[in-house]
RNA sequence: GGGCUAUUAGCUCAGGUGGUUAGAGCGUACGCCUGAUAAGCGUAAGGUCCCUGGUUCGAGUCCAGGAUGGCCCA
């Protein structure tokens, strides 16, 4: 045999051939791709070749521009949205996506403010603002780049953003709506105050600081009634007076004493002193009996009772001639005190929310100042006009005239100071403005329960909050925000806030944003000539504070999809999908603003995920060497590897990363693209408008890969309709590696390199490839686009039927007519003799006794050889042997047997020799000049296959 | 402390109405092929199903309690 003819035959084989490159090299592949479909107006293609009357509007909520950075699960929730957003194309909606940013707020305002030399106030507030507003934007563009970078398409020029000026009118708006609902009332709630800068100071304003307070042991008395309830809990009869001691390390707050709170799990002991009788915690009592300098065996227990049945039982005030109420709440511990705590609302955020609960007032007695003053509920001459720092030595000396005070002593502790001047501050109650959310809670609980929530559990927790909470307190005493739009009459004190004046604001800002209510007067923003309506002045003054920016967000489905419906939809949009703790923020603000406006909640279905850890599952921190970026898997994987991380994991629960994970998503991602691109490979001579083989023709081998090809589809298609994309991500793993590699793909080669290039069963396989090729390429779509988008454009011009892009294309098909239970059937028994026989092989490899197994023929004895015979003489293909029998007997020269069920496999060498082109065993030689090749292979080489 | 939630192989996930030796893919180990080749195929090893009780002839599955993790609140 001369080399040369060797050689023809090798180029007789029908190798594969693509110009798919095996390596994705998405680091670079991904940009220049991204390129391609914003060259060819991808997203505009999407969108005109659907019909708007069909749309799926997923509504993004803006993430928060403090940082130009983007964490994993920022890019996990905009990979799902993606992934929704593709999907439901492909399904063919018309699919628009406005990308979104949160642009106001305290961490802007407060990282803008540690930059400025000479700090907060040596710049105007004007100032500021332009100074957010940069800080924002710059933000915003990192924070897109990043977001593009993961292959997510949207109209990305143009985004909405809560400081456009037509996004902050169309707030002002619904907070006028709102208002003139009657929805939105003022009302008193404590801030920081530092009384000697007379404003009120954020959070990040106060700095801790040693302070020098004075404690004190404050006993209040019982009323009659009360005091018998109680001692009949304890099966007690007395006339002594019975009294609830609490401590303060603020004498100053008694004067605005209206409670005492306790834990309701708590128990509390009464005793007797000195025959008068006390409540005190029991777990405090002895340090509280320490403070207070009794001893132990002085006192006389009584009994005990749990807080809960002290509820709303009243004791006197220590100094004036009115009741506090006894009150149950959490924030009560037993870290100090007497486990009863002394409740002024106007003084604490915690006395002042659990009051809430309790429709207790806010009382707030001290001015701008810090100083008392008079009014209609406060008349105490010996404080009026007083300082409250100097307040404390006289409430002392009251209470110890009252007889009231068990106890003082000095206390350093840990204090919250003034940042600019370093005066200890204090929390004094301003008014400020309230959503009222009991005027529609009904209505809110109603549009909850309407909505779909993915995962389910998202109803209840969303409905426990909104059903328990207080209302919303929308003032916020910064500048980086839409302001509150209301302005008081100077003359009369009138508050005023109609329809003529949100909407001349809303004007306004439209042209100017926000900005010009810090830089035009009352005068100059509201419309021309106004004039109190009350008392027909024209003097005014401006609200200060600001709305919060849950607010903000909350109205985009206004400011954004309303005002946009004509490229969106009119509210509720289809879905929204964000993390779960939105149940508490975006969540719940979108659904407020849009019950109290419109009446129903602003979404069809709400989809949350959970949040990202690292590999270990613990949060992710530099230190513990588990933080991983974005940018970091996509410089070394490209971004379709996150996104297929982001397919893979059940969202619902908490996430975990690393670089363990990642590298298994990359097997993964190779299995698909190499499949692919064995498909490919296969399919270079291949037209389907010439070469197809009708379903009728195939072999039943090929009939089954389409069936299977026809269930996956079925599979994946149930997995994105149901958003369980985890479910795709195992099709997937399954049908690329199983079904096609390892078993059809692996069988069929033989055949597609060696029948004759165009006879009917090498065209029958092409068929079939090209089936699962367009359906699996479709497929990848949602969740690999890049690496979808790599094969489309190397899919042969014939084969793609005009397609420019992959995204553009729809969903992949299925097919009735694939659909062939029966076959299944019988092909599940097939392979499961065709794992006993590769285990019956297997030892003989192991053993070196053979390389390939199509080395081998087998003999198969069983009890129910019918169905093994029908296929009898495809067996050695699907077995890939060079024979396979079905046999009554045992054969000669048997190598190995091995038996398993009801069948028993006998191993031989194959029978002739290797056939130089199509290596299988073969009676040689009956073809003269083709003596080393076989009879199959020498009709393809001579063209008569 | 409260609301909601989770816990099955190294990783990602399956395990209707309780029923024999708990599954898959990937990874790992070992081997094969060299006509998918920085690819392809095979075999094997891997699990106190978070724990403890209970119901039951029988529990990964049902019930109770607990542990640990998470989000939100306090």
């Amino acid at each position: 045999m001369s080399e040369t003819t060797k050689k023809d035959f090798k180029e007789s084989i029908n190798l594969p051939k693509t110009t798919l490159e095996m390596r994705a090299n998405a680091t670079q592949k991904e940009p220049a791709i991204q390129k391609f479909w914003e060259e060819n107006h991808i997203y505009e293609k999407m969108l005109s070749k659907r019909n708007k009357s069909n749309s799926f509007v997923l509504h993004d909520g803006p993430p928060y521009l403090s940082s130009d950075k983007i964490h994993v699960g920022t890019a996990l929730n905009k990979i799902l949205k993606d992934i929704i957003n593709k999907y439901k194309f492909q399904r063919g909606y018309y699919v628009p996506y406005v990308p979104g940013y949160d642009a106001h707020g305290l961490p802007i305002e407060n990282a803008v403010v540690k930059n400025i030399k000479g700090g907060r106030h040596s710049i105007t507030e004007g100032e500021l603002r332009q100074k957010c507003r940069e800080y924002a934007q710059n933000s915003l563009k990192g924070q897109e780049a990043a977001f593009k970078r993961l292959g997510v398409l949207g109209d990305w020029e143009h985004p909405y953003l809560t400081i456009a000026p037509d996004y902050e009118a169309e707030q002002i708006r619904v907070f006028g709506e709102m208002y003139k609902k009657g929805y939105i009332e003022k009302g008193l709630k404590p801030v920081y105050w530092c009384a000697s800068c007379e404003t009120a100071l954020a959070e990040a304003e106060v700095e801790y600081a040693d302070h020098t307070s004075v404690s004190i042991y404050v006993r209040f008395k019982f009323n009659e009634n009360d005091k018998n309830k109680v001692y009949s809990l304890i099966n007690e009869k007395s006339e002594k007076n019975l009294y609830v001691v609490i401590w303060t390390t603020t004498p100053w707050t008694i004067p605005s004493n209206l409670a005492v709170c306790l834990n309701e799990r708590l128990e509390y002991t009464v005793f007797e002193y000195e025959n008068e009788r006390y409540i005190v915690a029991e777990e405090l009592l002895d340090s509280f009996l320490n403070g207070v300098n009794w001893q132990e065996e002085n006192i006389k227990k009584l009994g005990k009772v749990k807080g809960v049945e002290l509820e709303n039982m009243k004791a006197f005030h220590p100094l004036y001639a009115r009741e506090s109420l006894i009150i149950l709440g959490d924030h009560v511990t037993t870290d100090a005190g007497t486990g009863c705590v002394h409740t002024a609302p106007g003084h604490g955020l915690e006395d002042w929310e659990v009051c809430q609960k309790y429709n207790i007032p806010t009382f707030s007695p001290l001015d701008s100042k810090g100083e008392w003053q008079k009014s209609s509920e406060f008349d105490d001459e010996d404080l009026i006009g007083v300082p409250y720092y100097k307040g404390n030595e006289i409430v002392i000396q009251k209470l110890e005239a009252k007889k009231a005070l068990l106890a003082k002593a000095d206390l350093v502790h840990s204090y919250p100071h003034c940042w600019r001047c370093k005066h200890p501050v204090i929390y004094r109650a301003t008014p400020q403005w309230f959503v009222k959310v009991d005027k529609f809670r009904d209505k809110a609980m109603q549009a909850i329960h309407n909505v779909k929530w993915i995962p389910n559990s998202g109803e209840s927790r969303i409905g426990n909050m909104v059903e328990g909470r207080t209302d919303w307190c929308i003032s916020r005493q910064r500048a980086w925000g839409v302001p509150i739009p209301i302005f008081y009459c100077e003359d009369c004190g009138e508050v005023i806030c109609n329809d003529e004046t949100i909407e001349n604001i809303a004007k306004i800002f439209e042209k100017e944003t926000s900005d010009a209510w810090v830089n035009h007067s009352a005068q100059e923003l509201l419309p021309t000539g106004f004039v109190c309506p009350k008392c027909g002045k024209n003097h005014f003054i401006k609200e200060k504070d600001i709305m919060d920016v849950w607010f903000d967000s909350g109205v985009s489905w206004r400011a954004c999809v309303e005002k946009r419906s004509e490229e969106l939809c009119n509210p509720p949009v289809d879905m929204y999908l964000e993390g779960s703790d939105q149940h508490r923020g975006w969540f719940q603000s979108s659904l407020l603003t849009a019950v109290a406006t419109m009446g129903t909640a602003p979404y069809k279905q709400v989809l949350t995920h959970g949040f990202v850890f690292g590999e270990d599952g613990r949060k992710m921190s530099k230190s513990l060497g588990n933080y991983i970026r974005p940018d970091d898997i996509i410089k070394n994987y490209g971004a379709d590897i996150l996104r297929l991380w982001a397919a893979s994991v059940d969202y619902k629960n908490d996430i975990k990363i690393g670089n363990n994970i990642v590298g298994q998503l990359t097997e993964i991602f190779k299995k698909t693209r190499n499949t692919a691109r064995f498909l490919l490979g296969n399919l270079f001579d291949f037209d389907p408008q010439k070469d197809y083989v009708e379903y009728e023709d195939l072999k039943a081998l090929d009939k089954f890969a389409l069936h299977k090809l026809n269930t996956f589809i079925l599979n994946v298609t149930d997995a994105f309709e149901t958003f369980e994309f985890y479910r795709y991500f195992q099709y997937l793993q399954n049908f690329a590696a199983v079904d096609l590699s390892a078993f059809y793909l692996d069988i069929v080669k033989d055949r597609l390199y060696t029948s004759g290039k165009k006879s009917l069963s090498r065209r029958a396989c092409q068929t079939v490839l090209y089936e699962v090729a367009q359906a699996l390429t479709r497929v990848l779509v949602p969740v690999m686009p890049h690496q979808a988008e790599d094969i489309w454009q190397n899919t042969p011009e014939c084969q793609k039927g005009g397609l420019v892009s992959i995204l553009l294309s729809d969903w992949a098909k299925t097919n009735d007519k694939w659909n062939n239970p029966g076959l299944e059937a019988e092909f599940i028994k097939i392979l499961k003799v065709r794992e006993i026989v590769t285990k019956a092989i297997e030892p003989l490899r192991a053993e070196k006794k053979i390389g390939s197994s199509l080395e081998t023929a087998v003999y198969i004895q069983t009890g129910n050889p019918e169905l093994l015979k029908k296929y009898e003489k495809e067996l050695c293909n699907i077995f890939i042997t060079s024979q396979a029998y079905i046999v009554n007997t045992k054969p000669d020269e048997v190598m190995n047997e091995y038996s398993e069920d009801n069948y028993k496999i006998f191993v031989t060498k194959a029978q002739g020799e290797k056939c130089e082109r199509c290596w299988k065993y073969r009676q040689l030689g009956s073809n003269s000049g083709y003596e080393t090749i076989c009879d199959d292979c020498y009709n393809a080489v001579t063209g008569k296959d």
